[in-house]
RNA sequence: GCCUCUGUAGCUCAGUCGGUAGAGCAGUGGACUGAAAAUCCACGUGUCGUUGGUUCGAUUCCGACCGGAGGCA
């Protein structure tokens, strides 16, 4: 075993799990969260702070500008790169966090070979919504009926770039897909997933979390970031909580409804996330109760991970 | 106290000229290969407020009662 994941929804304790895991088995804390990334969005992205992080280093975190966009491939590098580093130290690497397909892609051997082209994807997307979905679907079924039927013609983003890579790389999605699922992991990984035992448990301490980022000042952390330029349609400001604090900062709604509707994304991410792990058989499901019981799950982990 | 309106899915409401009902939102399940906190798909049974009456049959019509809103006093 090369590395221990920590993953599960928002909310259900990995921060604290992986932090005293990390203690006890002397290992460090590589981040797998798509928005923690970004520097200066600490309040919304619930970042760890210095004292829960207990003196271990944290990797992956607040290393890129908010106005960059990040991406799954440069995970896959900058993490990997972590991850041997850490390992050439004799430590364990603990990879902590809710974005499954950075954790699926890190630990698939998966190589992202198939750069795209972002002028021809935008003018794609302009044709998509020109022509509509199912003239796109039926354009990419010329060359890549696999994909076709595998895409709904709502999904944008998948078919606007299945026809981009066929196009710039002469190769389709599937093909590729096919190609890189063949390859062996990257890692031998043990998988732990944090959630509660009852969905009601975790949505209220969602909820109590999202209070908690308003009182702690999570508007001006968004007006901050608008102040320094970053544009409300950057990557980072796709967040939720980020993208509803645009909305109430532009007058659209009031805070009442911009707190609502950041608890009910956030629920919704809960359950997406869930329902990506839950596809994993290898997969070592830990719940809690009413709260998480950190020092039980961390004992858990320990056992199981021998 | 009287009058009017109103009570249907978790919420907001539609509807049934009497044959046990359907939208939006919420919710649930799923997909996911360079934006992933993104993007997308599927899923609608509930004592039709309670209780009597009329009727072969009432959520629908009539009465009473209970809850809500407004008006007159």
């Amino acid at each position: 075993m090369d590395l221990i994941v920590i993953t599960g929804p928002t909310a259900s304790g990995k921060t604290a799990v992986g932090a005293l895991l990390a203690q006890a088995l002397s290992g460090e804390i590589v981040s797998a969260d798509s928005m923690q990334v970004y520097q200066y969005m600490d309040i919304g992205t619930a970042k760890p702070t210095v004292g829960e992080m207990l003196g271990i280093p944290h990797h992956l975190i607040s290393f890129v500008a908010p106005q960059k966009d990040y991406s799954v491939a440069r995970y896959v590098e900058d993490a990997s790169e972590c991850i041997d580093g850490i390992l050439a130290r004799n430590k364990v690497p603990i990879i902590v966090g809710g974005t499954g397909l950075y954790i699926e892609s890190l630990l698939s051997g998966r190589g992202f070979s198939l750069r795209g082209d972002e002028d021809l994807r935008r003018s794609l997307e302009v044709e998509y919504d020109i022509v509509g979905g199912k003239a796109m679907l039926e354009r990419l079924r010329q060359f890549d009926p696999l994909s076709a039927d595998r895409l709904h013609f709502n999904d944008k983003r998948r078919v606007v770039r299945a026809i981009e890579i066929f196009e710039i790389t002469g190769k389709t999605i599937s093909q590729h897909d096919l190609e890189t699922k063949a390859l062996p992991p990257r890692y031998n990984a043990r998988k732990f997933a944090l959630t509660a035992t009852v969905r009601s448990d975790l949505y209220a301490r969602v909820n109590a979390r999202v209070d908690k980022m308003i009182s702690d000042g999570l508007e001006y952390e968004v007006r901050f970031l608008l102040d320094m330029g970053v544009s409300a349609l950057a990557t980072s400001m796709q967040a939720i909580g980020y993208k509803e604090m645009v909305g109430f900062i532009r007058g659209e709604f009031d805070m009442i409804q911009a707190l609502d509707k950041i608890k009910m994304e956030s629920r919704r991410y809960a359950k997406r996330q869930l329902s990506w792990f839950r596809r994993y058989e290898d997969i070592k499901w830990i719940t809690w109760e009413s709260a998480p019981d950190v020092s039980r799950m961390v004992e858990v982990i320990i056992r199981e991970a021998q």
